[in-house]
RNA sequence: GGUCUGAUGGCCGAGUGGCUAGGCAGAGGUCUGCAAAACCUCGUACAGCGGUUCGAAUCCGCUUCAGACCUCCA
């Protein structure tokens, strides 16, 4: 079966067949978090889509790297002459080296990412630890002839650019617009034209994270690290680049000036890029001050919260909506999101549950190939998740006798189910210990009992036990013969 | 001001020239000692105004409204 997958290239505006450089090897590169504040909800979408991404291309047998940076340097507060770096002025604020608040917010990134059942990438290179390569780029950049040196800092030449290629290609921009749009910002005094950005800034004497280099003591501009990085672990030329929307001007801008600067041709062929959450219709930003944490989501400690939601529920509530569209946060919809996989993840247990008859009166293929196909179309997991809607109703009737599957068909269901549940869209259930079999055990022990009671009509015995059960937390629910339980 | 998106039923959210999206909430029913769950049935929505078309929520134009980017942001 023939499934290609095609994907949405913000370069060209429109969904093209994906063909990899070199199959079956991807290189895919997304835009990590800056490291000095917590993750929050906005966090969550790019690392789930991207995720996803991940998994689907391992899914249809790619092998892939994928790496996603961190940036803990280089990034300026603002782009004016003064801004400081975002790590340094945190780490002043709070008396701390600056890799102690660096490795703090990495950690805190990487225990919210396991929550979300987001897979580690591939690499994670460190802008810190990637000075040399950014300095050889600004090097080649400066050799070329598109950047030069002024005051110990070195600035990208976008009108030099300009002559040859198009700055603003990505975004769309016409740069004489750019030009007349840009705003006085104070100390741009070293720069030749208000368009150019920083590739080498020389640190003020208050500046603590600082390297040497042929310029100044100074540390990279922002652009540049994503540049060098994914150059170095992807090649001069490989598959994919993600990251937010919100990127997308000037930071992917720049890092496509910069490619193509330093080597004559840009390096990405797809560029794919994630919307924003909103809350009450507005981003959810650090700079708006209206972002929830991720941990303050997960504890449901936030004024905005009526509830904590699982890591699970917020997975679920970000894969319910396409990634390209922007997603509103609302307490309603994350509860909706809620019951929906709460649903979903009992049909996948009730699955263990079926006996197989002579015969099938469904047709597993149905859900391979609709599931699969939304997968491909762009990574349509809404899609892919109202198919698994249709079949939790079909495998709910099958539980219930009113269909049928033969045995053979009742593996290649549960695969089908387990390989888009668990593998592509990353969902995982949350008991599987062995206390948690135990308790099983032990549950089913007691309905041993409630079962003989309610044979001898002894409904006091047995209302007794499902209560009780119930005020610890275990639901009990009769069926023709037998009951199920589930912990509530 | 420039560039670009979007406006879908009570809520969230897909789709896109003719064919049920899906979830949540709601109503009725089946099953059951009762309850819960599950299953079945039900709402006939696509901002407004024009146009193209045999036919438009889907294409085109205008209007209104909202949002993003243009400054750090996922």
């Amino acid at each position: 079966m023939e499934n290609k997958l095609s994907v949405y290239n913000s370069l060209s505006r429109k969904k093209e067949a994906f063909e990899p450089i070199n199959p079956p090897h991807v290189g895919l590169y997304v835009c990590g978090p800056t490291v000095y504040g917590d993750p929050h909800l906005g966090h969550a979408r790019p690392a789930i889509t991207f995720d996803l991404l991940f998994r689907y291309l391992k899914h249809l047998g790619y092998k892939v790297r994928y790496v996603r940076n961190i940036t803990d340097v280089g990034h300026l507060e603002n782009d004016a002459d003064q801004g400081e770096d975002k790590i340094a002025k945190k780490a002043r604020v709070e008396q701390l080296e600056p890799m102690e608040v660096a490795q703090y917010y990495i950690n805190r990134y990487h225990d919210a990412m396991k929550e979300l059942n987001v897979l580690p990438p591939s690499i994670e290179p460190h802008a810190s630890g990637h000075i040399i390569e950014q300095i050889e780029l600004v090097k080649q950049i400066l050799d070329n002839g598109y950047a030069y040196e002024s005051n110990g800092s070195v600035y990208f030449d976008v009108e030099k650019y300009n002559e040859k290629h198009r700055y603003g290609k990505l975004s769309g921009r016409v740069s004489d617009d750019l030009l007349q749009n840009t705003r006085e910002l104070d100390g741009q005094g070293d720069k030749r034209g208000p368009r150019d950005f920083a590739l080498w800034k020389k640190a003020s004497p208050e500046h603590i994270m600082r390297w040497n280099s042929p310029w100044s003591a100074g540390f990279p501009g922002w652009h540049l690290e994503c540049s060098a990085m994914s150059a170095k672990y992807l090649g001069r030329r490989f598959d994919i680049h993600g990251g937010g929307m919100d990127l997308l001007f000037p930071h992917h801008e720049c890092e496509i000036a910069q490619s193509t600067a330093a080597q004559g041709a840009e390096s990405v062929n797809y560029w794919m890029h994630n919307n924003m959450i909103t809350i009450n219709g507005q981003k959810m930003g650090k700079s708006l001050g209206n972002f929830i944490t991720l941990e303050e989501l997960f504890t449901g400690t936030h004024k905005l919260l009526h509830q904590a939601y699982s890591p699970m529920t917020i997975r679920f509530f970000i894969l319910q909506a396409h990634y390209r569209s922007t997603l509103d946060f609302s307490n309603e919809a994350l509860q909706a999101a809620e019951k929906g996989l709460d649903r979903l993840m009992k049909a996948v247990n009730t699955l263990s549950k079926i006996a197989p008859a002579e015969t099938s009166t469904v047709d597993v293929a149905d859900l391979e190939t609709r599931s699969l196909e939304a997968m491909s179309d762009d990574l349509n997991s809404p899609i892919a998740i109202s198919v698994l809607f249709d079949w939790v109703r079909i495998i709910n009737q099958l539980y219930e006798g009113e269909q049928k599957i033969s045995a053979a068909d009742l593996e290649r269901l549960k695969t089908a189910v387990h390989s888009m549940v668990f593998d592509i869209l990353g969902l995982k259930d949350g008991a599987s210990s062995d206390q948690s079999q135990m308790l099983g055990s032990v549950v089913e022990m007691v309905l041993q009992v409630r079962a003989e009671a309610k044979k001898n009509k002894d409904w006091a015995t047995s209302d007794l036990i499902r209560d009780r059960l119930a005020q610890i937390g275990i639901t009990v629910k009769d069926r023709k013969d037998g009951s199920d339980w589930e912990i509530s």
